[in-house]
This record gives C-alpha cells, structure tokens and sequence, in this order.
DNA sequence: CAAGATACCGGGGAATCCACGGCATAGCGC
DNA sequence: GCGCTATGCCGTGGATTCCCCGGTATCTTG
C-alpha cells in the first residue's frame, strides 16, 4: 500500500483502492458489520473502523439511509417534472419543498427548464393535484416513469482523468 | 393501538403511525441503534425489533445505504440527460449501463424523451466523452445540476386519499 | 539517525443485537 | 359467555459487535 498523504476538510479526498472498496461495499448494504467489511477489504476491524470514521468525518460518507419502496408504501406513480420557473422569488418553491412531501427530489438546472423534480404520488388524481399546484409557479412539463432501468447507486470508482 | 390484520407479500402493505414514524428515523439515520429507535417511536427495543424485521422481509425496506458526496470524491459535475431513443433495441443501453458507473440513475419515463439519465463527471471533458457515447443512441439532451435545492428523501407520510 | 506522523494490529470492557418464553388483547367458533 | 388462536408487546440472558486503548512497523522530516 502506498503511503499518501491525506488532508481532511477539503473539497475533494484522495482515496486509495481501499477506500474505495469501502465506500463500494456500504453503499451496497449500509449495515454491514465492520468485521465483515474488514473482511471484504482484506484488513483487520479496527482498521476499518479508523478508516470509515475518517471518512465519515470527512463529509465523503454524508449518512445512512434505509431505502423505502415507493410502490410498497402506497406511491405507484412516480414522475418526472420540469420546471420553467419565471422571475426569480425561489422563497416560495421552498416554501412548498417544505410542505409537499411527494416531491422527492428538486435539482436547480441550466436550460430552459430551471428546476427538474421527482415526484411520487398515489394515484393519477394525487398527481394532477399537486402538478395544479406546481403549475401556479411557471409552465410544467411531466413525464410519467414506466420503470427505473437503472436505480440510484452512487459512485463506485474514482472519476478518469480527462 | 388499533387492531389492524397485516397481510404480507402484497404490492402495498398496510401500515400504520408507528411503521411510518419508524420509516422516517430509519430513512433519516439507517443506523440508528434499536434501543434509540425505538425510544422514539414509543415502543420497547424488541416490539421495534419485529416491526423493522416484519418491514424488510415484506420489501417495504428494500436496504440500507451508504450516502457518498459526489462531489467530494471527485465528480464535480452532476448532469441530467435526457435520451430520445429510436427504435427498441434496449439491450445495447444495459450494457452500457454496466460499464458506465458515472450513469448514477437511468429512468424510462412517457413522453418524447424515453430515458431520463442523471450522471456524474469529473469534468466538462468528461462529460462531453460520455454524452458522445450516448449520443450513438440517439438525440440527447443535456442539462447541468447547479445544486440540489432538495436531495432525495424517501416518502415520510401514506399518500392522501385522492 | 532520531523524532514525528501515519497506518495497522490485537485485546478487553461496554454496548448492541438476537432468540426465547411469557403476558395482554382482539377476533372467532361454539 | 367461554375457550381457542393469533397478534403484538415486553423482558431476559448469551452471542456478537462496537469502541477505546496501547504497541509495532514504515515512511517523512529535520
């Protein structure tokens, strides 16, 4: 193993190959007891727990999170919305990010379209009133999602060099 | 407490205030002791214990993750593209989804748009290589994320009766 | 070469997890 | 009303895991 200097609180860590098996192994089961996680890295427990703490302390590793089906929970239409968002008083979408909770995710983008969001809801009726609700901040546009192809997973490998 | 039967393996389970309060803490922190846990749902750690276990072998908790910062590992660059793709050879697209880890999410979604992708580069180069891979598959569409005015957060109440 | 820093290991006390049996209540059949 | 069963909750240990400690090896620095 190399020895490479690390220095915490910036904007981006340097990971060794370690570090990444870490990070690939609890974003695939959080709750992975650090024995076994040492195992799977091939080092011992307490290694691995200074290493994971480091890298909790660092903000790379920003929390645990149990990962809830939507369908399960009664939520079997998600969508996507586009947001065309004129002027620029945000305070009241915040207002409304804060309320709405079927809005699960609200990404501020470059385009035409100034907000891309997430939306669950119940049913066709849930969705058209919330999208109502939206409508009153700027002209949507919603895409219904057949399937999620390819579920959130974070990143499993150092970005290339280009 | 209310008697309600519970019945498992359905497409939507029925769940009452103290499944969704410990949906919400299990969603907020994912390892939450369950001693902790269950203080805050007002229930003893065992009764927690099979409710949480009841959750997970019913697929309403599909798993735990880890939560890794993109931007602190290296992806400095978080895009949505959105893909009209021709005809219907999706195979292609899997593999590529396999071999390209900076794909994070892949949704197929209505409209005239059939895939909505959110990605991660290391830099505008690396973003350009990649939309260009995507771009043999058809006509892309490309915007950039300047934040995440909401990160994800899981459903925190049953849907409203609608 | 000595001093400091980094990363690893191993051990032992504390906390947690897990499986068991017991208790209370709701629903069901008689 | 009266048992019977099922459900949900609790409390108790025994096994596992977590967490803090000191000790060692390697690399950097002066």
């Amino acid at each position: 193993m190399p020895w490479i200097p690390r220095y915490l609180g910036r904007m981006t860590e340097t990971l060794d190959p370690t570090d990444w098996a870490i990070l690939v192994e609890v974003q695939r089961d959080g709750r992975i007891p650090l024995t076994e996680l040492g195992r799977r890295v091939n080092l011992s427990a307490s290694a691995t727990t200074e290493r994971l703490k480091r890298l909790e302390a660092a903000g790379v590793i920003s929390g645990y999170r149990a990962d809830v089906d939507l369908a399960k929970v009664g939520y079997a239409v998600l969508a996507v919305v586009r947001l065309k968002y004129p002027g620029n008083k945000h305070d009241p979408l915040k207002k409304l990010l804060q309320r709405r909770f079927e809005i699960l995710e609200c990404l501020r983008t470059t385009g035409d379209d100034c907000y891309t969001l997430k939306v669950a809801a119940g049913s066709m009726a849930h969705l058209e009133d919330l999208v109502n609700e939206l409508t009153e901040f700027g002209s949507t546009t919603t895409n219904l999602v057949y399937s999620q192809t390819q579920p959130y997973r974070g990143p499993q490998t150092p970005p290339p060099e280009l």
